[in-house]
DNA sequence: CCAGTCATACTGGTTCAACCAATTGCGCCG
DNA sequence: CGGCGCAATTGGTTGAACCAGTATGACTGG
């Protein structure tokens, strides 16, 4: 047993459940919470447990807190951060909405991910190197089944791996909403993982750069893959939205391999 | 009165204690909390107001909780996101830590900028251009007056109209770490912040390039301005940490206006 | 009639004292 | 010696009472 995140807890239940009634808009930014005795009622639970619940929403900077005055929910398209991406996908709220913010996302995510590349190059040692060279045979062996979520799991590997070879903590604090984000997405949509045939091409090329020092070889695989991917990705996200226009909540289980 | 965040919270003094712990590497990570009830009457205070503390840090991701087993310290550095910079320094840690950080988050920085301003060229409305013409002009006045603090104030007002330009839920979640660790770093060392002589070039540039809806010009400036005042910016900081390389802990007074 | 003020009824903040539940590990028993 | 189970430890939940800011509105004095 190791999958279980379905967090027995009553006061991070509750916390779930606000921010998915927040990111979905049925509770208003500007609106004020009912107060904790009441909130403790509705949930069945006591206002300890409920006031946890609470503190965990002000950390994620959902509501602000005031003494005398009550929960006020913030406007998280203002205020929030990348991290607010992963619940918002849980959430499951207007797709339209999510697939925007993902537009704007991936070309974002492309220059984290050449930031990335050139730190690695700059920066790799061999056991870096030696590192990326296993996980990018392994991940081509499993290119080569055609197994989307198990190429997406090693790809997320692979990542981590390309990061950690830039010894640098600012991007891995750049970085790690976005894998989060990635991994999200592949867990609720594994299907959807685009297997581009130049997959394989890309790491080769990537890991070869690296090795030679050469910074501009890599950013120009880098750059060449992600906007092949990107541009696939987002015909695919459009056609899941076409017959879901209307904002249902249910995310639609999608299906692709090119 | 506006300027009071003391935070007269419990719990919330507690999180910020124990936080500070963990960045400054008093609390290593993998290191286990004592449990809860010792936590309480070591800070005063009672268990349920402690963990309010605790929740807070579970939720920024610097520890984490399990039933039965007590409460571990993560691997911030790993695990961490960019909203870690502003407690980090206020935190005051190893000044030679955050610098380097610090370092490899500039030119980060320059490629959100830049990010922000393509998509600001492409899908600013009149009512946006206005209203940073309006800012521009209250900026460079306030520059004349080489009144440092007053122009960080601007200069981050200017930049949050130019990423609202954008009108991009992503590019504001992806900028709001990095507004905010500029706020911080201006409060924290008002005389820090440099002035550099290109700056109202800067902004004129990029407005006129806004309004004429030419991208790679608005590029072109934003480029140019960051690349010097960053090369700038990391002289300063290299100068402040020189005589405190031991890693003193509290965050010296620079002083500095090119 | 208006303005200031104070009582009061909200709101969240803190405290206490139990008890429930998961995990660990020691020690007993087979 | 090995497996089982109890007991200690840790976090999770509960309920009730009281403290502390904030806003509201009724009352009082001008």
């Amino acid at each position: 047993m190791e999958e279980q995140n379905q967090s027995s807890n009553i006061a991070d239940s509750i916390f779930r459940e606000l921010r998915r009634q927040i990111l979905v808009g049925e509770l208003a930014a500007g609106e004020r919470l009912p107060g904790e005795r009441d909130l403790a009622t509705t949930y069945g639970t006591n206002r300890n447990t409920l006031r946890e619940a609470v503190r965990k929403l002000e950390q994620a900077r959902l509501v602000t807190v005031r003494h005398g005055q009550g929960v006020t929910i913030s406007d998280y398209k203002k205020t929030g951060t990348m991290e607010l991406l992963s619940p918002m996908l849980e959430a499951g709220g207007s797709l339209l909405e999510v697939v925007h913010i993902l537009e704007d996302i991936l070309p974002a995510r492309e220059q984290v991910l050449e930031f990335a590349t050139r730190l690695a190059v700059r920066r790799a040692d061999s056991s870096d190197i030696d590192r990326l060279t296993g996980i990018t045979e392994l991940l081509i062996t499993a290119f080569e089944t055609k197994d989307g979520a198990l190429v997406g799991k090693g790809f997320h590997r692979w990542l981590e791996a390309l990061i950690d070879a830039g010894h640098s903590t600012a991007i891995r604090w750049i970085s790690n909403p976005f894998l989060e984000a990635y991994r999200d997405i592949l867990g609720r949509y594994p299907a959807l993982w685009v297997l581009e045939s130049s997959f394989p091409n890309y790491l080769r090329e990537t890991l070869s750069a690296l090795a030679d020092g050469d910074e501009e070889r890599a950013i120009a695989a880098s750059r060449e893959y992600y906007q092949r991917v990107d541009r696939e990705f987002v015909v695919l996200l459009k056609t899941i939205i076409k017959p879901t226009l209307t904002g249902t909540p249910p995310p639609p289980p999608p299906d692709e391999e090119p």
